[in-house]
DNA sequence: TTGGAAACCTAGACAGTCTGGGTAACAAAC
DNA sequence: GTTTGTTACCCAGACTGTCTAGGTTTCCAA
């Protein structure tokens, strides 16, 4: 009954996208089954946040998409990191180390 | 010269001020200034953000605010820590160390 | 008496996520 | 061969939390 907290970081979802792609080329639902497997399920990604994500990261250059069918030989749109992408999920890991070290220092005080 | 991601995880500012005055109360400026102070000047909280926090903390009864006098001598309004804001603060920590622990799974990955 | 700093406050913009819709295409069941 | 379920994509609108950029009042020091 109680308003859940959400099932993900606010502004993370690019990252975690990045890393999904990190090896092979996946098309949208299959990234975000990715997400979830990858963070034994504890972190679980909703359509209307994924496309949106998956629209800026291809805007900014760090993802490239090509249509494709996919195992259920459905059409699919498949995206693949780009060099930039690759540049840009390190940073992206480097400010979250970055930060929530931050965060677990105010946290760990007695 | 490029847009500096911001020095602060979206979703977190509620937590760290409960954990910012865990101890003793203490008024809005001196929460943002202990939250960089713990954090070894990591984090950084604008004023901007700051108050609009405090009262939606205090809106949902986790703080409590009374008038008081500043170290300098000027008016200011000391927040201190509920039972219910406890609860909250734990409840919240659990479900960062939950998510975090998620994203990390993922950051890991090979 | 002017200036700076401490402390508070607010409006408006913005970004990212979620809810809740929807379409199209294929597969399987009947 | 039509219905049903599933896969995959898409979008509008609401919402939340943060930031920018203003502002006021009060105190202290030059």
């Amino acid at each position: 009954m109680g308003k859940e907290k959400p099932d993900l970081v606010y502004g993370t979802l690019d990252m975690l996208i990045l890393k999904a792609l990190q090896h092979d080329p996946r098309h949208g639902l299959g990234i975000a089954d990715r997400i979830q497997q990858m963070s034994k399920d504890i972190l679980h990604v909703e359509q209307g946040s994924l496309y949106p994500a998956l629209y800026r990261l291809e805007a900014q250059g760090w993802i490239k998409a090509e249509w494709g069918v996919s195992d259920n030989n459905r059409r699919a749109r498949y995206y693949k990191l780009t060099a930039a992408g690759r540049r840009q999920l390190a940073a992206e890991q480097e400010h979250w180390s970055r930060i929530t070290k931050g965060i677990d220092f105010v946290l760990s005080k007695a």
